[in-house]
DNA sequence: GATGAATGAGTTTTCATTCAT
DNA sequence: TATGAATGAAAACTCATTCAT
């Protein structure tokens, strides 16, 4: 690691830099100088490594995408062959999106906060962030229905719907929140809650024993 | 009436520009001196009326949630007595909230997309807009929890997730969409997700037959 | 007095409105609004009565320069005999100008510290007071450098000498300070300053009795 | 040397700039791009090497008063040993005083001119300069007085009024009047009008052969 | 590559003044 | 006369970006 070593640390830490720096000021506040300042580098060597503070932004939040949906894809790769297996990839789908928004916690806030009011630009990178998840989603309810193990619905909608979900509990109990989460807790509630819904069970509805879905190994980017 | 009223009219303008501009260009973009061109008035006219502008968008911004909070506690006045007045009162809350929206849809756009990223404050207001939501939910929740017609949860973090579920079909439903949208139809798919689930309905799992539910004439509400 | 009376009331009540408006926050930082806030009439009645912010101030100027010029001269219509008279005249001119300057402690406070720096014009219009003064000191000297009763020196130069005597004594003991002030003192020890400075270094050199001089009369303007 | 030597050179373009477009236009009317222009340099460099368009003329008056002070106390370093040195010393303090300011005059027209009405900490920072003048004047005084070579006289007051002396004479000879001035002429008649003012009235009046001492070649200082 | 001084366009905000009522 | 809403020119100051060293 001679060279492309160096270069490579640099711009990590003008990364890891500019992280801090937007979640303590917040984006449009945060100036190329503050990032700088807190890397130790100059302010010309901002720009040998991103050609702008939009720029660093975008990096930010594409690594944020990029790792979460990879590591989403990675769980979805067979189709469910049935309930249990499709029960058992929703566990695991939402345990891993709890893992990785807590792991990463600095930058999913900035990619749920700061990034949105940047740019007009950001409002379709995080809407085309959402509709890349619904549609996965969507593809597996309407394998499912398929199937005959779910019921009937508006399978586009239910996605969004049930995308929503995920998405507010990130943002409202792990990225606002301070403390520790318990992650299992929120996975086998969402769980619940999206297999089940919120109506009494009736007989055979045993909500998911989640303990075997909740695997360690989850370890993304960063 | 007379004076009083032309004061009110050139805040109702301003605020009816700002609109128009944070919508075209975004908030950040926004100059004030757009807002005023867009008012047809001089640059100082701003500044009798608000004081900066940021201003200009919490006074929006307040304007949204203050109306949609009193709209939904307008519908929750007694306590459900009963599953099926849960039901309604659930009904008639998501209608609501989608034709609030709906309504006002260029106010929610501003609202949801481009107050956040304004300013570190407007991330807070946000966060206590979903607080409030949520809280209702959640006592609604434990309401009908003690009178055994929902089955145990943890209340507050399903109050999060049904949050979360309207949210989403709000935002990529009705605010980011263009076309005309069909509230029954988002209204009745949500309720069958919240009350239902997605699992095969087993027997007895009223008031579920979800070729109707699912269907474009499904009436929950009034 | 019927409407004359009221119109000069309003001026009045203006100008007293800019002299505490002035000495609040001096004299650039002073706004127009200020003004009428402080004297209770709507913002385009100052310009009823004023053409500018820097008339009124020009106003007060003036009336401070004029109020004090002329009592001078009241005090200096005869030319003074011989050295007793002299010494009289002087004591009585040292003594209105402190009294003026006590008496009218936030006008010349006004004119002497927020005027200068408002405008370009002020600064020639204090020098002309200041040689306004100097001129008349220097006409006494030269009077009684002829009358033998006054060494020889350069009037002109002199004059302005004890003219920068009574400015300072009358911006850094009455304007600048807070307390009550001994205007039988300043005038005693200025006057014997200034006598032994300028006299014949002959015989009879005593200084003032000064209890003679300090007449309470000087009632001026304002 | 280089790179400090290349930004220091910056300060004092700007400084110098500075001056120049306060004495044409006047602290209050001069907009910050006159000085860049002035200066030949960007708008924004101002703001590398001052915080403000105060900050600069709080440069400029600091520069003039902390080299006026700092000269001054130069010639005052041993305390008068009798008459014969107090003389020698008053006349040095005022020779010098008049030099500095003939030598600065711009500087000097700018802090006697200019500072005052710029803002309100101005009036402060002018009164402390006298203040200090008036201190150390006093302070001879009273060593006179005790030493039995000067009158019994206020020292306080009347070090005001002679500091008041050479701030006339300064602002109405050296900086008001645009061509040259005799600043041995000043210093002779303002050095017997003050000793003879102050001297103890006994005999020997010396130094005083009124004709020489009005006369052009008179020396009292080296 | 690294530096950091210099750039200058861009925007908010202020406030003396006007004028329709 | 009195009002006070409206005007709009004016200016300070910021900060992303460049480029000579």
């Amino acid at each position: 690691m001679g060279r492309g070593g160096r270069l490579e640390d640099r711009r990590e830490e003008l990364l890891a830099a500019a992280i801090r720096v937007f979640l303590a000021h917040g984006y449009s506040a945060a100036k190329v100088s503050d990032i700088v300042a807190e890397a130790g580098v100059a302010q010309g060597t901002f720009y040998l490594y991103y050609r702008s503070k939009e720029h660093i932004l975008h990096t930010l939040v594409e690594r944020f995408m990029g790792g979460f949906i990879e590591r989403l894809d990675s769980l979805r790769e067979p189709l469910p062959r049935g309930l249990v297996d499709y029960q058992a990839r929703v566990a695991a789908v939402l345990r891993a999106t709890f893992s990785l928004c807590a792991e990463n916690r600095q930058l999913a806030r900035i990619f749920f906060h700061e990034a949105l009011g940047a740019d007009p630009s950001f409002g379709e990178l995080l809407n085309g962030f959402y509709r890349q998840l619904s549609r996965r989603v969507q593809a597996d309810l309407e394998h499912g229905i398929a199937g005959g193990y779910l019921r009937p619905l508006d399978a586009a909608l239910v996605a969004d719907a049930l995308v929503g979900m995920g998405d507010m509990v990130v943002r409202r109990r792990i990225i606002f929140d301070q403390g520790d989460v318990d992650l299992d807790h929120l996975t086998s509630e969402v769980l619940s809650l999206e297999l089940l819904g919120i109506l009494r069970p009736s007989a055979g509805r045993a909500p998911t024993d989640d303990r075997e879905t909740t695997g360690r190994s989850a370890r993304w980017f960063g």
